[in-house]
DNA sequence: AAGTTTTGATACAAGTTCGTAACATGTTCG
DNA sequence: CGAACATGTTACGAACTTGTATCAAAACTT
């Protein structure tokens, strides 16, 4: 989550239990906490009504299913909620979406002549809208937030499908095939052998 | 009392101490401020002097049997009190009051050829009006509120509902349809495939 | 209590996506 | 050079999502 932020543009840090988390805070002045329930020490909901009387953005982080949890929190003070395990793109939406209700937040992307809103999840190439699926979509943003970096395909896979990569299918190569035509992207999609994708400036 | 004004379509802004406040008010234009008098760091009546060459409004919380409190604090210039304990019912109504007063109390949304007045919860279209349920009132607020924003189906259910949102209906969509049919907003209220819906401008 | 409106559910008809297969083309390395 | 493997290209259809119409229960009116 950290890495995936700080490629966004985020200053992060990470406290690793909830006694840490509450030292932290007490020490910086934070935009945005990202809580996870499930904590050693101090739990997630304690420290929740701890911060609340603070004013900071809380999303809390909860399982798959948990729905007592999500309520709970909510209930709490909490602004929003991620369960897991979510993908790349819905964890920054969520944060784009709840900073900006607070009157701060990122809310473009934006390479070569393509143009990514978040929030509507809307793609303008030159100004006209491209047609994404949510596959696409989320995949396009995962490159743009790595642009010039080679992506392990697996971890592409990964990272988009929030799945364990099996090596035995297509889909990814499909999907970026997608991307290239759509977006007229033939060259901006760059093969690395054997490794996986890169998104590069230019031709 | 964030929570109360909230569910009645105000935007709030919580500050827990006076200094707090003070700061709130240089970043942010405020319609209304309620401000108590006990505070920690700076007292309430020296923020009402602070802020009275702002022109905001003010309302102060003062407790049951301060009489002096109430004089001092009108003499300086607040322009309503309310008595702690108080019901939802009589803060709402001062807030509106004092608000109208100011020519602020208007709480109308507007999108496209549609007018909204979240108060008598009358919807305009093309100035003719037109008839909505409680439940595609409430929907379309919410849409409006975050018009260009794609919602997940699922918050958007939450938050109309106010119930967690179980995959296995459809009722969601048919309040959508219903939505659209009303108010002929068929290409408006975009699908978000796999995600939701959203409200766009245009066509 | 009967009638009306609202609401959620159901069934079926469209529409969309996404993975996969099949074959073509490209790349590496002995 | 050519075998082995990796990726490009195309197209199809199953699985899933949403649209639409209808209906019955629930809530509200009269």
């Amino acid at each position: 989550m950290k890495i995936n932020l700080e490629a966004e543009g985020y200053r992060c840090t990470c406290a690793y239990d909830g006694k840490e988390g509450a030292d932290e805070i007490e020490r910086e002045t934070f935009d945005l906490v990202l809580l996870d329930i499930m904590l050693p020490e101090i739990d997630g909901y304690e420290l929740l009504e701890y911060m609340k009387p603070m004013g900071i953005p809380v999303i809390f982080l909860t399982a798959k299913g948990s729905v007592n949890d999500r309520i709970k929190g909510l209930r709490l003070g909490a602004d929003d909620y991620i369960v897991k395990p979510f993908q790349v793109g819905e964890l920054v939406a969520r944060v784009e979406a709840v900073l900006r209700r607070y009157g701060k937040g990122i809310r473009k992307l934006t390479f070569a002549n393509v143009e990514i809103d978040l929030f509507s999840r809307v793609v303008l190439k030159n100004g006209q809208p491209v047609d994404l699926t949510v596959k696409e979509f989320d995949l396009l943003v995962e490159l743009i937030q790595n642009k010039n970096v080679a992506l392990y395909r697996d971890r592409l896979y990964e990272k988009v499908w929030g799945e364990v990569f099996m090596g035995d299918t297509r889909t990814l190569d499909s999907h970026i095939q997608r991307l290239r035509k759509k977006l007229g992207w033939e060259k901006c999609i760059k093969t690395v052998f054997r490794i996986g994708y890169r998104l590069e400036e230019e031709g």
